[in-house]
DNA sequence: TGAAATTGACAATTTACTTGTCAATAATGA
DNA sequence: TCATTATTGACAAGTAAATTGTCAATTTCA
C-alpha cells in the first residue's frame, strides 16, 4: 500500500534538492568554465541542441524566462561564436537563432566531460534508483508549475 | 539485481534536478517575498535553527561559501532584526550570529507555509518514493563534493 | 482596417556570490 | 615564550543570473 508523504519528508527533500543543485553546480561550472561559457549560457544551448533553432522569445517561453534574458544570453552565445542568427521566413522581424558548428562542437564536448565526470562520481549508484528519482522530481516539478508542463 | 547508472541516465537526472530547482526557486521565492527576506539569507536563518548560534566563518565553512557572503547575509539579517550578534567566549574577534525572537518566528512561519503548499502541490506523491528520492540525491551530492559530507 | 499583442533594443536594478586587500587577533610549534 | 602562520572582520569591487521598465517596429486578429 502507498503511504502519502508527510510535510517534513517533503520538507527534508526540498532542502535535499537545494543542496544538490548547489553542488551540482559548483561541479558543472567547473566544467564549463575554461570554454568561455557560463551555466545559462549553456542551458540555451542545451535547448538549441534539443530543440532546434528557435526565435529568442520561443526559448523564453519554454524556459520560463524572460525574453529579455534570453535575449542577453543569446547575444553573448552569438559573440562567442557558439550560435547565430539566422533569417526566419515566418516573421521578418525575430530572426531564429541557432548554433554554429563550434558551439555544437562544444555542446558535445561539455556532455562528454559530464557523462565521464559524472560517471565517475555516481558509479556506486543503481540505475533504477536513478531512474526512479528522476520520475519523482518531474512530477513533484510539474506540480510546482502547475501543470504547467513546459520542458 | 542492481544495474549500475548509464550515463545518459545520469544526464537525464541532473537535468531534471536544475529544473526541479527552478520551479522550487520560484516557488519559494513567492512564500518569503512579503517577509523582507532573500533566499540566500533565509538558508542562513535556517542553518541557525538548525546548528544554533555560530560564527560567520563556520557558517560559511558548513555551507561551502566564502566568509565575505555570509558575512553580508548575516549583517542583512541583524539589519533586518532577525539575527544579532552576541559575544563568543571562546574567540573575542568573532562573535556568534544568533536568531532574535523575531527571526524564529519568521522562520516557523516560513516552514509553515512550506508546508501547507508544498503539501498542497505534491499530495498524490507516495511517502516512500519521496524518502528513496531523498536518499539518492543525498549519496550523488556527497559523491558530487568528494564525500566532504558538509551539511 | 484598426486595436491589441509581440518583438527588439536599450537601460537600470536586484540577488547571489566571488576575489582581493589589510590590519587585528588567534593558534602553533620550535 | 615568542615568532611565524592562519583566521577573522571590514571594506571594496566585480561577475553572473535574472528581473522590471520603456518605446518604437512589427504582427496578429477580431
Amino acid at each position: 500500500m502507498t503511504r502519502s508523504a508527510d510535510p517534513d519528508q517533503l520538507y527534508a527533500l526540498i532542502t535535499e534538492i537545494r543542496k544538490a543543485f548547489g553542488e551540482l553546480r559548483t561541479f558543472s561550472d567547473g566544467q564549463i568554465m575554461d570554454l568561455g561559457m557560463t551555466a545559462a549560457m549553456r542551458a540555451v544551448l542545451e535547448d538549441l541542441d534539443k530543440h532546434g533553432a528557435q526565435t529568442v522569445p520561443d526559448i523564453a517561453r519554454r524556459k520560463g524566462r524572460t525574453r529579455q534574458h534570453i535575449q542577453q544570453l543569446a547575444d553573448a552565445l552569438v559573440e562567442a561564436g557558439f550560435a547565430e542568427f539566422h533569417d526566419n521566413p515566418a516573421h521578418r522581424r525575430s530572426r531564429l537563432l541557432a548554433q554554429t558548428k563550434r558551439g555544437r562542437e562544444v555542446f558535445s564536448e561539455i556532455r562528454r566531460r559530464e557523462r565521464e565526470s559524472l560517471g565517475r562520481a555516481a558509479e556506486r549508484l543503481d540505475g533504477g534508483r536513478i531512474q526512479a528519482t528522476t520520475d519523482l522530481l518531474r512530477e513533484l516539478r510539474k506540480d510546482l508549475a502547475g501543470q504547467t508542463d513546459r520542458d
